[in-house]
DNA sequence: CGGAATCCGCCCCGATACTG
DNA sequence: CAGTATCGGGGCGGATTCCG
């Protein structure tokens, strides 16, 4: 960022339709793969199902299976399974989960810091909106 | 990351349903918000609509407008109009835009080194998938 | 140029039931 | 415990038309 040489020439990299960048953006902007990797980042070990379930408030089972199961697809979570009664299945971020991780932490905490200020600029951006759709005549 | 205080207490600050940070992280879990910040923060100088739309190649009218709007709400864009014929309107990112941007172009970049890797796991677990839905008997 | 408005299909996601 | 399967509504988002 701040480097004029976007406006030149290597900037379509990211934002042409075809771009394989894409598919990795689009994978991350999803509010359960965001939660899913930010507490397997935050926990920093690997956890079962129904703790992941616990954890996430609001998630439902059929997305944290769904979810789980396109981070595993992508690589950016390990699913392991212990052959015991009643099974264990413990989910792990792999090498480069780590390291998403990491950038989602930080947005995670950016979120908490600007939480009040984002809401407030929200109500107060309704508020005008509300009260003079016209100047009263 | 990695520290352990997470494991004690106050990790429910961002997953609890009713977490405001979870209203920040949501606006951001959206891909059409990811790319306008993105490239408001690369060319690091206020755009035209129509200029965003021809850098954002796939975006509608319609989702440009939308997602101009609830940025601009949630304080991250700022919408200039100048009132001559035909009409100019720049959209630039607030502080707190340009504060978000640097996170969103660490989030670009990432995916752009990953891409590949994450494209070949892919591809890979689909063909597991589809070459032994059960061990061939 | 910079939108607003409308129509509408698709798929996301929640709810529910069942399984090994 | 850790899932799979199915149904169904709602909303996201694309395509199109029109406007100041």
């Amino acid at each position: 960022m701040g480097t004029y040489s976007y406006a030149e020439a290597d900037w379509t990299l990211a934002y042409r339709r075809d771009c394989p960048s894409r598919t990795v953006i689009e994978v991350l902007a999803n509010k359960w793969v965001l939660y899913v990797v930010g507490a397997l980042g935050r926990f920093d070990r690997p956890m079962r199902f129904n703790e992941l379930r616990r954890v996430l408030d609001g998630i439902t089972q059929k997305m944290l299976t769904q979810t789980l199961r396109a981070l595993e697809r992508d690589g950016l979570v390990s699913r392991t399974v212990y052959p015991t009664t009643p099974p264990r299945v413990e989910y792990g971020l792999t090498t480069l989960g780590i390291d998403a991780g990491r950038l989602i932490c930080a947005i995670a905490d950016w979120s908490e810091e600007h939480a009040q200020v984002i809401l407030t600029a929200r109500s107060e951006f309704d508020y005008r909106a509300t009260a003079q759709p016209t100047p009263a005549r």
